[in-house]
DNA sequence: TCCTCACATTGACGTTTATCAATGTATAGT
DNA sequence: ACTATACATTGATAAACGTCAATGTGAGGA
């Protein structure tokens, strides 16, 4: 179960304890499958990769070497900052995408013993 | 797309630089993504803290807990083992799942910058 | 040898997901 | 205005996923 709240609200993955340190709620469960959701893709796991190492990546930058249509790439970068893994900053007919270092600290806190 | 190898290779998990330090190979990606798979489901994320908490579970002891049907707690340990996530021990007529902390580890280590 | 219990496997189902073609919506340049 | 470009949205389709009823397996205990 994925992608419909789009929102990103101040939930469980910022603020909260490690998975293993505490049985989890239901809503926070919840919340925590869909940031790894956005994680459990080998696409997304390759554009997140290609926009951390270019620091910042235009969608057009994408296509090629992601080999995905527009739409795919379209809509991976939606999931992804749905997530709030990525964030998109628009200038001129451009959007640049560019890791949100800290929400990769957060999930990565959230599997720490 | 996720769980069909079953097997705990010795893969991208364990050995590899983080995500965002370069760019992922597509056999890695597809790797990761079945570890973030594993991860990306409230009930799995439930089970996991559940039989963290406890140190260790049957599966007897995660029916109540999660509300799901033997089959099913069958189905997710099933898939968390094999994201080598948690293990599980025969003992007698029992199989007690822990967590393997390396492994919650090399997933965290993942997502770091 | 039964019977019971703990768990795995199979099969079927409704739902979700990834993907792309087609289309819509801006923005930039001419 | 017109055209081209960059990206989002919609709709459709095939594959994957979560769930459970039914069944199989194997280990105690009587």
């Amino acid at each position: 179960m994925v992608q419909q709240s789009l929102v990103l609200e101040n939930d469980a993955v910022s603020c909260c304890a490690p998975v293993a340190s505490a049985p989890l709620s239901d809503t926070d469960a919840h919340d925590l499958a869909l940031l790894f959701a956005a994680l459990a893709d080998p696409v997304r796991l390759r554009l997140l990769s290609l926009v951390a190492a270019s620091g910042e990546a235009c969608s057009c930058n994408l296509e090629g070497p992601l080999g995905k249509s527009q739409p795919t790439i379209s809509h991976h970068t939606r999931i992804l900052a749905a997530a709030g893994l990525i964030t998109g900053e628009k200038r001129g007919k451009w959007t640049y995408w560019s890791v949100v270092p800290e929400r990769m600290a957060a999930a990565a806190r959230l599997l720490q013993a």
